[in-house]
DNA sequence: GATGAATGAGTTTTCATTCAT
DNA sequence: GATGAATGAAAACTCATTCAT
């Protein structure tokens, strides 16, 4: 927490990569992917275009790298919690709520995620979607245990359960405001809860 | 429903504007709004520019149109289900319900929606926030007033829980494919269904 | 002849086309086609890209035409003199002079023709391969006659001696100045009369 | 020729400059000299570009060294040739063939040669010229000498015999193929017996 | 009402070359 | 000898919009 202030990390005077990953990620949160032109994020991060395409082979290739960042970093977080020897709703509410944490704290790759997915090359999407569905499928097999072991309502379809939480996570980025009255950890808690609320038995 | 086949009406040789909107509707699902040219509008409506710029002022006009159509339609049917005088959670899943199956039915608008709100312009996008507000407050009035009546859990403010519920609707552009298993009347029993069960005591 | 001073036809006030044609073959004659900027062509036309574009469908679409206008008047041409009825010798001799002659007089198209045939869209290559291979196949007609009515010596495969007579076309854009000491005339009869005498039995 | 397979000498592991010159003799024959980027050069041949301006001072200094070493064996064959105390007649019939047999063995160099002369550097491009026309002086020489001892017909300017013959050597890049009918010394013979057919008085 | 030629500012990408290490 | 990051100018092409007819 120190270091961190107003700046995402890396803006100041990072590696050169860096910048222009950290630069490319705000500027597609703010005005989307194809509002946000290669001379301004090169403008923004002070380096030439020259500089950029001695990096990133396409524009692109920048918009995969912010996916791939967010698809490491929720995929293993998934993993660890759901490895846990905690009973299955406790799992579950771990890791429904850690989900809608991580997303908050990165609600400019979250926006990017959801709104500029398609604006991707076709073979990047394709693994992108290919990479989001074994994730979605770590969440769903929570769900089934728990509805095979009768913790859970077998009322609804797991998948569209699955489809309900993140249908909410999807939408954080649309309403979350950092300055609003609830802390990340309380929104995640409060949606965790609903969650395992529709789950009753 | 009679009329409905496959084509979305105002396709074939409907008025010269219709057949834009409808044209322009599809098109901007299919690549969204900045990557659909007002070249490939005209030429696949079978019109020229100048026939555009006739009718609408400006292409955000066009995208325009697509959300007051939208905005419209969804005011009315909430106003019309919210009206009745059965029980609250009666008029709560109705609602839930009638969301889902609308937004289905007009997954290209839905679609739309969501992924290009912000390309509007700034005046036009103001407008629209507006009166999605007065939308989701009109909803959570359902919900506030189960509350008071202790229908619904309190548990969680019904601010959220419009939120949590209108991720789903919202994401449903993402991944309901009219060849899957569900119809949208039962994907929308069941997403209601999950919306009055987070909400039990 | 009486208009025909010095710059080529639709280069002053032509319809924009044209004049863009025009200019086009010039410059890409001059200076090869992929050191000639689109941005070259659209200021020594005096128009805009805008212009060019709508016109063209691309840089390689000018090219092309640059080609198919001198493949149609070299068919055309050869035909022409193919189908008189005067003796095989002095139709080969004819034809034969007759491409120098216009080869000569469109020597831009030709020095095009020979050195940027291979920048062309691998598509229009083959496109215009295939119609070249066509007069190709109409001027050998008239060797092979000649070699099976005992007017020519079949020393040479009739392929070979075509290829012996185009290269020197060819080469023409290479030497031939309009200034020297011979007209495009004398030039023809002068190489006629070589590929004539390299027949005789 | 023992030692020529199937990969043109100085690709392996030859020395770096060797090898780039190699490489770039093939992509330049490939793509065209424009068209052929100092990076794929670099890739191609295994090195860095650092390495290459090691070794060579600009892009159009490799494509001058292919000019170079061409223009080195043309001079050097036909100084052989001419020099032998054979009969006239006998003396053009081995040089015109030599050059078409030369050229084939080097098609990649002769289709540099004759396609991008024009992209030299200025300077480069005269030096390259006068080098050309000391080795067309040369050939016409032996045609003069012909005309004067009454062996050739002077009925073409030796001028334009000359050029005649190098169109057709020129043309060579255009249509001949390695998996064609006629070995390179066929060829040879068939186009030095047209030339010498053409010469009788 | 409707056309389509034309604009001009914009887009992403490429590239030969340099230079500190 | 050799690296590879970085430059800066230029490349082809796109596009929403206008306007004389």
């Amino acid at each position: 927490m120190a270091a961190r202030t107003t700046e995402p990390a890396g803006t100041h005077d990072a590696p050169v990569p860096q910048r222009l990953l950290a630069v490319a990620t705000r500027l597609f949160a703010e005005r989307g992917y194809d509002r946000t032109s290669v001379q301004e994020i090169v403008e923004a991060a002070g380096v030439t275009k020259g500089a950029l395409y001695h990096y990133f082979g396409s524009k692109d290739d920048l918009l995969h790298e912010v996916y791939a960042r967010m698809l490491r970093l929720q995929q293993q977080r998934l993993d660890a919690v759901a490895a846990s020897d905690a009973p299955v709703e406790e799992r579950l509410r771990a890791a429904a709520a850690d989900v809608v944490v991580t997303t908050i704290e990165n609600l400019d790759d979250a926006m990017i995620f959801f709104r500029s997915m398609h604006q991707l090359s076709p073979e990047k999407f394709k693994q992108v979607r290919a990479e989001r569905r074994r994730y979605h499928e770590r969440f769903r097999a929570l769900i089934e245990e728990g509805q095979r072991t009768g913790v859970f309502s077998t009322a609804t379809p797991a998948d569209l359960v699955v489809d309900y939480h993140f249908g909410s996570v999807h939408h954080l980025s649309t309403w979350y405001r950092a300055d609003g009255p609830l802390t990340p950890q309380q929104v995640a808690d409060h949606l965790a809860d609903l969650l395992l609320r529709a789950l009753r038995p």
